[in-house]
DNA sequence: TGTATTTTAGAACGTACGATCTAGAATATC
DNA sequence: GATATTCTAGATCGTACGTTCTAAAATACA
């Protein structure tokens, strides 16, 4: 065997995920990549392969440590409906306090890269299928227990969280102020709250 | 005064319109334009500008030939839930049966302009203002005839509705099966047939 | 310690980009 | 018909792209 590699790769991965997040995919160059790597063009190509692949590292590296963190944090430790809220009060207060306008890598990528590339948009497709589970689970634990109503099937709802999350990103990309995006995330709360079919209200 | 322009101004904007849209504004380079305008770079630059100004009156021409156009065969001419019934369903049609996945150029550029350019972030940003807008006039006279429910503000269904067709257009771009898009609307729609408040149902 | 192997840095490859320039062709006004 | 103006085509500008190459530095195993 030989040399060992001198930098971190971990480390790198996460700047290049930092990179292709905040200016998409093509717009990102392989010097810049490089640069905020802390590494030179000719590691990056022998760490990595090519740009794209890089980039698929790098998105898989986002979905594991931002979606996929956030679902294991929120899901196990609370209450369904609560967990829900929790995810979208989350995804809203990081947009709103981002200067940049990054929005999510995946929504950006689905965009972006998915539809001329056909492995990522089925990468991307199953991510989006992650998310749509999670809430699935949410709701149909929330109508069991009963903090989330049952007017309306458990994957219907799901779907329109799905839809108020992909709109939040879109949105959080041209308009990230609070009245904004919480204008669309809480009549889609409000929604799970609506009165059960049982008892008549008024 | 001089010699006349040689070509037509307006379907060498459409030709632009179709580059933009299927490319995005980064990937569509000015050779491109050239050629699929029929005319020459120094012809662009002279009639048009530059880039940016030519996409910009490319999105202009986009919004009011796409979005204005659909808004106003549907609104005056159908009952309002018909009319956003209408509207959807013309765009998961054209959706599905877009083998380019051109989604629509407003959300893209949303995502892909918007960020940082101020400018066209205003512009983006009035005309989701007008979407939002004629999603709230139909809800509002649906209510008033009866054929929409008023288990929620107008205001709130048309955010619902405005949310549902961003995460449309992104879930055009990386998955556009019928059954895929139809799972997204169908549940929004259904949120307008909810029962009223008054009688109970069950 | 010697050698094979993989790292590193940075120059270099060919290509494409947005934009401009140089001519020459064409036309509305005088 | 002369002239001024705007059009056309295509070469050309400088820059940046993704990728590869060259050579030197560094280390695990014999």
């Amino acid at each position: 065997m030989a040399r060992p590699r001198e930098f971190d790769e971990d480390a790198a991965l996460s700047a290049a995920m930092r990179c292709f997040w905040s200016r998409g995919y093509e717009a990102t160059s392989v010097r810049d990549l490089a640069r905020h790597m802390g590494i030179t063009g000719a590691s990056l190509y022998n760490a990595f392969g090519d740009k794209r692949a890089l980039f698929r590292r790098a998105l898989d590296h986002y979905v594991a440590g931002t979606l996929g963190d956030r679902i294991a944090r929120f899901e196990p430790s609370l209450p369904p409906r609560a967990a829900i809220g929790a995810f979208f009060d989350e995804v809203v207060r990081l947009s709103v306090n981002d200067p940049d306008r990054k929005g999510c890598l995946l929504i950006n990528s689905a965009l972006e890269v998915a539809p001329h590339d056909s492995e990522f948009a089925q990468v991307i497709s199953g991510v989006l299928g992650q998310l749509e589970g999670f809430f699935q689970r949410c709701v149909a634990a929330g109508q069991r227990d009963g903090s989330i109503t049952d007017a309306q099937p458990a994957g219907d709802l799901a779907r329109l969280l799905l839809a108020t999350l992909m709109s939040l990103r879109v949105m959080a990309r041209t308009r990230p102020e609070p009245a904004m995006l919480e204008g669309l995330v809480r009549p889609a709360l409000a929604l799970l709250d609506s009165p059960r079919l049982s008892p008549a209200v008024a």
